[in-house]
DNA sequence: CTGAAAGCGCTAACAA
DNA sequence: TTGTTAGCGCTTTCAG
């Protein structure tokens, strides 16, 4: 039955030019409202939709934002991508995702194909850039919105993440149940966002007085592996820390679960805090407290700085630089330090962990 | 200093028409390697490609390959996501992915994005499609992959899991180790292979002498707010089972939230089984015995049915049906039933959880 | 306010 | 083997 469906086989039903029926499809202000509702309806009759190919190609307009992502198997990502898609499409864009893991070759790769496809702009929440990259997508003027740190230039917004705020929360929030030996496991030690929270977290400890201990900074890689083997050199150390602040919350699981391993008992044994709030932070054993960081808020905000670089004009205010709150959620891993307190008998584990510990909301 | 970059301005630079590098890029074989040669090298110089936009609409072909999961925020789906992408790429394929959270508006809608970026095929890895939308696909003859259940037809292939594989051997590994009284948490009822994955546990359980008690089969929804509600049903019933099957790894973990909040130890007081072996099945505590659903496969799977459909000549042979295989992984969420056996004092779970319980490889 | 016509950058006949 | 040319389906001048 439907031989072709092209913008011509509405305007003949229609009986009106090719062009009217463009002009009504992209709501030109000038149509006869009569005639625009005739097109309409042979629309919908017809079930016709215009093909974004030759749309794109006229018009110049993909309507594609490309979205890089360092790692979509650590769940952090796929809820940042969930909202980015969502956000995306509620604008008409459509988005093209990549997950990088943290390959120089893989990521060119998909810098090239988001070029091919001509994106109109690209969000790289990659934490860590190759610069020959990127320059690539700065010459053909693609706006291009980083996470933290990325070069600053016309048509390039930077999303900041107060880390400091949501890890300086963690810290005072340890640092009122008693603890001074606090440890860190850090994220790669390349991605500079994993840096701004290793600093974040020395400069916190300072504040309440503390003086970090090198030996008690180790580094991991944002994986639950990375956790699991950073922890396992804290635990080898003379003199063990009695806390310890995560890079990321894959970082906190992997921990925790070496911890488990280790037939050390959180918190009793030791404090953990993570990064991100990823959803299943919640029913880790025990629940994670973590540092929040929305996802939902990351997303918008980078969806909002590509569409201020690709629709205002090049003359109008830009915001250019956007801010993302941290905020701590106090769960179930943090308690007291050990040796601390009388611990009442038996397991707590298995008591739900709620013994013995102190919920100490910060600031 | 780059004008304009399209095909004319190669031409012009390698001395050549359009047609000659346009069949140079498409490597035509009939092409004079010389000429070829100057071309590539021409094209190198300026680092052209390309127009995407120009090339489908000619062509008729995009390139580009739909990926619809129910839910991105469960870990089996990244998984999944990723090999389908790497191995689409590999191809030549771009994908569009869409996470449609079992809602119909959202299915619908992403569903009309597909069509209108006249993708080549769709892989409808979301475990339940609604009749009504996949019919707009088959109307337009685009090439549809579904897992485990959907309408034969030309076009359309077959991704068979053998759930009864795996699950039987989940069961079998149970009844191995004495246990009589197993429960089962679905998935949502609607979702066809929730349904497959049942229907398995209950022949299995019949298959091994054990009779399926209704009670002890308690309905979820795949995430681990379903699966802690179902395990908090299953704990009030008078007579209580010894071990759990759980329809995916999400619902396991809920599962092992509630327990650890009631106080209850795994596998001392329950055992439980997973389904998909996401990659924090490792990490859980206790690790989490599981049936494993390659990712992997079904994303190869899933690019080939795709890619047959596409490439193949019409009355060339073609498979259909793909199966992929489910084994059982076995971790220590696994043990003999309570009361069994002669518990060690203390706490398993601090110890590691290795003590009084068996370990046995099924088949 | 509407229609005719000129491309957007490329591929694929068809000619040479 | 190479070049010329006619579109792919649409947007957007420019006349009317």
């Amino acid at each position: 039955m439907s031989e072709r469906m092209d913008i011509r086989t509405i305007a003949r039903a229609a009986n009106v030019s090719i062009a009217t029926v463009s002009r009504t499809m992209n709501r030109v202000a000038t149509v006869n409202p009569r005639m625009a509702k005739r097109v309409w309806q042979v629309i919908d009759e017809f079930g016709y939709f215009p093909n974004t190919q030759a749309r794109s190609l006229v018009s110049g307009r993909s309507r594609i934002f490309g979205l890089i992502v360092s790692e979509i198997t650590n769940p952090f990502f796929p809820e940042l991508i969930q909202g980015f898609e969502d956000i995306a499409v509620e604008h008409g864009y459509e988005i093209l995702v990549s997950s990088t893991n943290y390959d120089p070759k893989r990521m060119s790769h998909c810098i090239r194909r988001m070029l091919e496809r001509k994106v109109e702009g690209v969000a790289v929440m990659t934490f860590g850039v190759g610069e020959p990259l990127l320059n690539q997508m700065a010459k053909r003027k693609v706006p291009l919105v980083f996470i933290d740190v990325g070069p600053k230039g016309p048509g390039i917004s930077l999303l900041k993440v107060d880390y400091h705020h949501g890890i300086r929360q963690g810290v005072q929030h340890l640092a009122v149940l008693g603890h001074r030996n606090i440890a860190f496991i850090s994220g790669p030690a390349r991605l500079h966002s994993a840096q701004s929270r290793q600093v974040a977290f020395s400069a916190s400890l300072k504040e309440c007085g503390i003086t970090p201990n090198p030996k008690w900074i180790v580094e991991g890689d944002h994986t639950m592996e990375g956790g699991m083997t950073a922890m396992k050199r804290l635990l080898s150390t003379k003199k063990m820390p009695t806390a310890i602040m995560c890079s990321n919350d894959m970082t906190a699981i992997g921990v925790l679960h070496k911890l488990y391993r280790a037939g050390l008992r959180v918190p009793d044994d030791f404090s953990i805090i993570g990064f991100d709030n990823i959803h299943i932070a919640e029913v880790t054993i025990p629940p994670l407290t973590t540092v929040e960081m929305s996802r939902l808020d990351l997303a918008r905000a980078a969806v909002t700085a590509l569409r201020e670089q690709v629709e205002l004009m090049d003359d109008s205010p830009k915001k250019g630089e956007f801010s993302i709150r941290a905020n701590l959620v106090v769960r179930e891993s943090t308690g007291f330090p050990r040796g601390t307190m009388t611990r009442l008998e038996g397991n707590s584990l298995a008591k739900g962990g709620n013994t013995g510990r102190g919920h100490v909301q910060p600031e």
